[in-house]
RNA sequence: GCCCUUGUAGCUCAGCUGGUAGAGCAAUUGAUUUGUAAUCAAUAGGUCCGCGGUUCGAGUCCGUGCGGGGGCACCA
């Protein structure tokens, strides 16, 4: 006699056990067709789950986010019992939801080709119409493993040995088709609907380790109608528009070639962009009291020993051999440089907190696999600074670099930003009582910006906790950015110490910290987040100059002169193209300002201003233009 | 690093089952002098990523190296 409570507080009392379904009809018969999945006292079940107690139900249909979860993860198994029919002999290991969609790792020895993709979807949509009946079935583990070894299926049962005791081995049926799952999963294969698409095969480890042999991983996507599918497929063209891989190669920014893979040439418009990061960058940090240093890039190997580097990240390093036999590494990292220069004359506890920064330029061999555009490099700029302080200042510290890095952030457009903490790991450096230290000055700090932040457990560096900035860009994806880190060990390892009050030497501590972290990678991500349109002010090219025709080229370079002389970078375009080509030629490199001049603007001393992504034309006099957009090609201040 | 995939003109790409390369744009030259997203024509342009092999003959097939892309692992 089961009493079901809804969440509308409503109450519904059966005679008997009763399901999802019963339950469903019961509220509505719309509910009932649309009903996917339900919540029984907080723990997700298949709607034919038989409720014998009083309980609180909930129950999903495609609006909700379960629901949809649920859908995919049906998918997901479809798409496993396609690839088995077509495909007899692969074996399934497992097939998770993931954002957006769903995947499936498969053992075949022969690759998945893209064609076979498509013969798979065939499948998966005659699953559907053959709407096969969902069963699930609580089976013994000698059973189960039994089972699947029986079939050849050596990783489920691998899987089903793995899981704990006291866990429930539950096997789900699609008609005939089987395999272990948690569940929950929709009443049947039909009820998953046709709005799917298999997206590409990849490559991956079994259970997620570099030792294991590699599976096949086909990615999918499914949703519950036409118009979501073909949203979410639009999304994905949207962003591979904003690549800027893409966007580099149309805006002369940079380029890559084999002669160093991972390593960017700037062109001159990439680099004046650059350029303009760096000088905005400067003026910031020197008015937040940051000392600028420059520190060697090859630095002999017994610095690298001392710091712990040679042992720690030698895999990543690049060493040079020179004629004599002297082995020097480039740096990966600009930390012990700066140390250096710390230790270079007696420094007192008034010359604390002592804050360096540095525009490193560092090399790390990254796995060839791990390069991605400029977003992973192997040589890379980081904004990079050292403060050198006493235990006391730390929080005081730490809260002016998070504020620092936020007014930065929020000058370049990013004003969603998330934080992340990190506490000790279990392979640390350092006595308890100074992590207990340091952990509660950086929390404080972190509570103090009034930001929300995530825990992550001991992730933090094996020298101390630390704090990273992740932004969110344009169309919602998440980079992190920024870092701080309190180190209580590098300074202590590289023979740092100031004279305090009292006469003796300490060890300072050394907080680390990147505003952008790598400026390649910040580049490629501005580009991203404005689809190359980029602020004014950042622009490497910030206007054209345009004569309708050739009687006007004097009047052009005339003005274009003015232009560049109150600091806008701009550019004449003398070419023998008509108008409408040279627009759209400077808007598809997106030009900011396009300044045409004909009879008309020579008559009256004007420009005609046309802005990227705008038809309008704005008439304006010279003088005014000079004044106005001058101030506007500066960097912002605050 | 691993799996899959890919490499042809400055760029974007075509080139079926092997018979020594083609388009559009860009460039150059000429004509045109243009009022808000591609004016017309001509010309020039290639070690088909490198190396090796099969073959009478390789852009095409095979092996190998390097690079790019998508993932996985990595991101100290």
């Amino acid at each position: 006699m089961p009493n079901i409570k809804l969440p509308d507080g409503n109450q519904l009392s059966f005679s008997e056990a009763v399901n999802g379904t019963q339950i469903a009809s019961k509220i509505s018969s719309s509910l009932s067709k649309k009903a996917l999945v339900m919540e029984v006292n907080g723990e997700l079940k298949d709607l034919s789950f038989l409720i014998e107690k009083d309980s609180s139900v909930k129950i999903f249909t495609s609006q909700h986010h379960e629901g949809i979860e649920t859908i995919r993860h049906d998918t997901a198994h479809i798409l496993a019992m396609a690839v088995q029919e077509l495909f007899p002999g692969t074996q399934v290991t497992i097939g998770p939801v993931i954002e957006n969609g769903f995947y499936y790792d498969f053992a075949r020895k022969e690759p998945f080709t893209e064609n076979d993709l498509r013969k798979i979807e065939q499948k998966m949509i005659e699953i559907v119409d053959r709407d096969e009946i969902t069963k699930r079935e609580v089976w013994e583990r000698d059973k189960a493993i039994d089972h699947f070894k029986k079939k050849g299926e050596t990783y489920k049962a691998q899987l089903i040995e793995s899981i704990p005791n006291n866990e429930e081995i539950s096997i789900y049926f699609h008609g005939k088709w089987n395999d272990l799952c948690r569940g929950p999963h929709l009443s049947s294969t039909g009820k998953v609907g046709k709005y799917f698409k298999l997206m590409k095969v990849a490559g991956a480890y079994w259970r997620g380790d570099s030792n294991n042999e590699m599976l096949q991983r086909i990615y999918g996507t499914s949703w519950s109608s036409k118009k979501e599918l073909d949203e979410y497929l639009k999304r994905i063209e949207e962003a591979e528009k904003r690549d800027h891989r893409k966007l580099g190669k149309e805006m002369d920014l940079f380029h890559f070639r084999e002669e160093s893979p991972g390593s960017v040439f700037w062109h001159r418009k990439g680099w004046s962009l650059f350029q303009n990061l760096i000088s905005y960058m400067r003026e910031k940090q020197n008015l937040a009291g940051y000392q600028e240093i420059n520190t060697p890039e090859i630095l002999d190997r017994s610095l690298w020993e001392k710091s712990g580097h040679w042992e720690k990240f030698g895999a990543n390093m690049f060493t040079s051999t020179t004629p004599d036999d002297k082995v020097f590494a480039i740096k990966p990292m600009n930390c012990p440089g700066c140390v250096q220069v710390f230790n270079q004359g007696l420094k007192s506890y008034r010359d604390l907190p002592l804050k360096m920064s540095e525009f490193g330029k560092v090399h790390r061999y990254e796995p060839s696999g791990a390069l991605h555009g400029l977003l992973r490099v192997r040589a890379f700029t980081q904004d990079d600074a050292h403060i050198f302080c006493t235990e006391d200042q730390i929080t005081k510290e730490c809260l002016s670099v998070t504020n620092l890095i936020l007014e930065i952030y929020k000058d370049l457009g990013f004003e969603n930003i998330i934080l992340k903490y990190s506490d000790r790991p279990d392979t640390r450096v350092g006595d308890d009582a100074v992590w207990d230290k340091s952990e509660k000055a950086l929390l404080k700090a972190i509570k103090e910006t009034g930001l929300e932040y995530t825990i992550n457990k001991g992730e933090g560096a094996f020298y101390g906790p630390k704090i990273e900035f992740v932004l969110r860009d344009a169309i919602g994806r998440d980079w992190q950015c920024g870092t701080l880190q309190v180190d209580l060990n590098l300074p202590n390892r590289l023979g740092a110490t100031f004279i305090d009050k009292d006469g003796s030497k300490k060890v300072p501590v050394m907080l680390h910290r990147a505003l952008f972290g790598s400026l390649e990678r910040f580049i490629g991500i501005l580009i991203e987040h404005y689809s190359g349109k980029l602020p004014f002010w950042l622009a490497p090219i910030q206007s054209i100059v345009i004569p309708i025709s050739e009687d006007f080229d004097d009047y052009a370079k005339k003005i274009n002169k003015e232009i560049n002389n109150v600091g806008i970078s701009s550019e004449v375009d003398l070419k023998n193209h008509n108008l409408n080509y040279k627009i759209r030629e400077h808007s598809l490199k997106k030009i900011p300002l396009l300044l045409i001049c004909g009879k008309k603007e020579v008559d009256s001393n004007t420009v005609t201003i046309r802005r990227l992504d705008s038809n309008k034309q704005e008439n304006m006099e010279l003088k005014k233009f000079l004044k106005e957009f001058s101030s506007l090609s500066k960097p912002p201040r605050n």
